[in-house]
RNA sequence: GUAGCUGUAGCUCAGUUGGUUAGAGCGCCUGGUUGUGGCCCAGGAGGUCGCCGGUUCGAACCCGGUCAGCCACCCCA
């Protein structure tokens, strides 16, 4: 049985559960094509170093969480971790003219090896959208409410934004130098891991969730409030945009984020039927410098993971309900019957399209085939044997009221178009 | 990588202080009409008790290891 298994952190997903991811990318279709996204596939490994570069080689994602095998001509690859860094490789490959703009959207499949726990797994899902070539606030104001659109649409309430800024790089050295100034006479009251972070990344201790590094933490200097101008500017518009599009967000000062490409606005939005990832999405400005010399690109993107999109719909209840196996089963009794029977369910899918229709070739009792075509769901079943066959007819059972009628062969497909009006 | 909890039939789970052929409900199959489902009745199939080793006269139960799942730390989606 273990041979079977499906890896640690993967899973095989059935209907009806499919029926939900489908319910998902449809709506991201409809509510991304709404603000002129369009739809982008990319790989779903690339060289290891478009990862590397794009992410930061000293982010835990490059450190200890990829995939990353040798190709049999000994090129480093990558499972794709996240979606930004493909997307972003994309854009530049097919050239961005200078004042062009590319605005896209993309869901698949993600690779992390990491510990799974709940809404974390080793291959997960994410919808993504990333909008480059622009360095205008209102975009993120825009972007931040494509998103809130889209979780509506889901029927997903209660999610919250939180919103913060990480300003521009020029602006860092004087926050981190606060940071540093007011953490370090408290070091040593909190965790290993801040007292490391103390020299490598300050800006982490500010969401560290170690209760007593928290409340320190709670104290600490507000970045906003140490930022240039130009980058307090561009969060006022952003904030600005978002109240005037009536999207309800809370400044969340400690909200950092952990890759290292971001500048100015961060958020995420959470949700409390998650548990401790209670991130349903996360996203932000960022500015990714390209190889060879070229321009940097900015732009603005989240990604959303669809396993915790379908933990929060399943928390309030809004999972979809699974289709009858079949609408119209052909039950065929004897041997002479299966032949016509499989031509008649064939012939019956051209002229009735729409309707669920399944064949029972089992051979097996018409008793143990009608008691099959009352668990799949059937609202008819077309019992034929020696008798029928003879007389070119159909026997029909209505499977709800179990009352039957004999139908010619040349009037079955209005008989059942009549019966079952989703035709 | 670290900690806790869990692992018995297809599913959800019982299994008393270690004691013979390991149980229930649901599901499945067959029969109760030579060709008629659901409800009911009768019968039946199905389990190396996650795996390996140890203790013992004897292990689903105790001990060690290992694998897997869940959840938490970490990190994030």
């Amino acid at each position: 049985m273990a041979a079977n298994e499906p890896l640690p952190g993967t899973a095989d997903i059935w209907e009806p559960e499919t029926l939900d991811w489908i319910e998902l990318e449809n709506n991201a279709r409809d509510v991304f094509h709404r603000y002129s996204y369009s739809e982008l596939r990319t790989p779903i490994f690339e060289r290891t170093d478009v990862f590397v570069r794009n992410l930061g080689n000293e982010t835990d994602v490059v450190q200890k969480e990829m995939y990353s095998f040798n190709d049999r001509g000994g090129r480093s690859l990558t499972l794709r971790p996240e979606g930004t860094a493909g997307v972003i490789r994309a854009i530049a490959f097919r050239g961005l003219e200078q004042g062009d703009e590319a605005r896209v959207f993309y869901f698949g499949p993600m690779f992390r090896g990491e510990r799974p726990a709940a809404g974390r797994r080793r291959q997960f899902h994410q919808i993504g959208v990333e909008a480059v070539g622009n360095d205008s606030p209102w975009m993120d104001a825009e972007c931040i409410a494509m998103l809130t659109q889209y979780l509506d649409q889901l029927g997903i309430s209660g999610s919250r934004v939180m919103l913060n800024t990480r300003g521009l790089p020029a602006d860092r050295p004087k926050i981190s130098a606060a940071l540093v100034e007011y953490f370090t006479p408290h070091a040593p009251a909190m965790c290993e891991d801040c007292q490391r972070r103390l020299s490598t990344n300050v800006w982490r201790m500010l969401d560290c969730k170690n209760p007593a590094c928290h409340d320190i933490a709670l104290k600490a200097p507000n970045i906003v409030d140490l930022l240039g101008d130009e980058s307090r500017g561009f969060f006022t518009r952003v904030c600005q945009g978002l109240k005037d599009l009536g999207v309800s967000y809370e400044l969340a000062p400690r909200l950092v984020r952990g890759l290292d490409y971001y500048i100015h606005t961060v958020f995420e939005v959470t949700h409390p039927g998650l548990g401790a990832q209670d991130a349903l999405a996360g996203g932000g400005r960022y500015r990714i410098e390209l190889p060879g010399g070229k321009k940097a690109v900015e732009g603005i993107g989240f990604a959303a993971g669809m396993e915790r999109l379908l933990m929060a719909r399943a928390s309030l209840g809004l999972q979809t309900q699974p289709n009858a196996e079949a609408d119209v089963m052909v039950l065929s009794l004897g041997d002479n019957a299966l032949l016509p029977g499989l031509q008649l369910a064939q012939q019956l899918r051209l002229d009735c399209g729409g309707l669920r229709i399944k064949a029972d070739f089992s051979g097996r009792s018409l008793k143990a085939q009608l008691r099959g075509a009352n668990k799949a769901g059937a609202k008819v079943a077309l019992i034929r044997g020696d008798d029928e066959l003879a007389q070119g007819s159909v026997l029909c059972r209505d499977m709800t009221s179990s009352e039957q009628e004999s139908v010619a062969l040349s009037n079955l497909a209005a008989w059942l178009r009549g019966k079952l009006p989703t035709a």
